[in-house]
DNA sequence: ACCTGAACACCGTTCAAGT
DNA sequence: ACCTGAACACCGTTCAAGT
């Protein structure tokens, strides 16, 4: 035992932080996480979170960086345009599963994260190697940002229609009624059947 | 002037209460709603609001289900599945853009509203009559239904991607900047080709 | 430099009481 | 039947003080 010694206990960082809140969401939704039990899981004082994170809101985003960075950005992209955006819409979709509670939140914030920068900025470019015209592939992207944003947020509820208050929350844990791949492929195949068929038609 | 007398004010009523909400959510954001607020909006104690609604999740859904109303679900549908399909999304458009601070968090709330379920079976029967067979029209139904969600929620935000935190929140009065009819047709039109090419290559 | 505790200005909701 | 006010158990955040 040496006098010197470490801390009594690992010093927060921000990271520590976001990773707590992130256990904490999972367990009781977003809407239960407040400061002060956040802290009391850390076993510190509320205010000394203060200290690595601004207010509740960066916290909020610290987060959403840390979930959206697990979405994997193949590099170099596949050459194949289609393929690749199928493999970034995939990679979405199971880090939207894999936080049900988190991605509705995600979306409904006033604020974005540098990691949606370059999701979007992904698309972009994929879209450029397809061919589509500088005029189209504004929109485009954010067409398909959407519909990425959209199925996050459906795949949250398992690809169900959310309950009607009052009705019951139906069971997570229900793996027969699980979307499956296919239901995935199917709907990120709609989409880019739709863009091809926009290529054709201005090629023509 | 009679001694019967009509009452001092108009009584409270939901639909009163629910209008006043999303009066004060458009001017302040649906974050700053509180109970008491309201209340005191509607010159009235903060616990007269408990008398006609449960509580404030459900005064939430309220607000919801008397704002997707507005969305008009043409009746008869018309026969052209897509142009039922691109009027429905139009409407659907439309409303977000003028509730932009609401449907974010219309998107993130863990329950429905019937006004949902509504427009989920509107889609569902176009695309019965579109000819998309059974084992693929649930897949179908929840990937527009997606789309229209996603839509609804970059809609709000200009259709431009979110700001990062710090960043200035854009001004939302730059007419030049305003997604235009072309932007969302575009947009709609990408996924109806999808569907289109899908019906096609199960016709072949 | 990092953490703490008291304090401030709020919340949603319960409940007993008023008319 | 409808509304009220006090009270309860919480919030996020500021600030002066501790080590």
């Amino acid at each position: 035992m040496t006098k010197k010694a470490r801390p009594r206990r690992e010093p927060l960082t921000a990271e520590r932080i976001y990773q707590a809140a992130l256990d904490l969401m999972q367990e009781t939704g977003v809407e239960d996480l407040s400061m002060r039990k956040l802290a009391s899981a850390l076993g510190v004082d509320a205010m000394s979170i203060y200290h690595h994170v601004e207010n509740k809101q960066a916290l909020l985003l610290g987060v959403f960086q840390t979930v959206l960075e697990e979405v994997p950005l193949p590099d170099p992209p596949p050459c194949d345009w289609k393929q690749a955006l199928r493999e970034l819409g995939k990679g979405f979709y199971v880090v939207a599963r894999r936080y049900p509670n988190l991605f509705p939140y995600m979306i409904s914030s006033p604020y974005g994260t540098p990691r949606e920068r370059e999701i979007y900025q992904y698309i972009r470019s994929a879209l450029q190697r397809a061919g589509i015209h500088e005029a189209d592939r504004l929109r485009a992207t954010s067409a398909l940002y959407t519909y990425g944003i959209g199925m996050a947020n459906v795949a949250s509820a398992g690809l169900r229609l959310k309950p009607l208050y009052g009705e019951p929350v139906p069971e997570p844990d229900a793996p027969e009624q699980e979307p499956s791949d296919a239901d995935v492929e199917f709907s990120i195949n709609l989409i880019l059947a739709g863009l091809e068929d926009h290529i054709q038609g201005h090629k023509r």
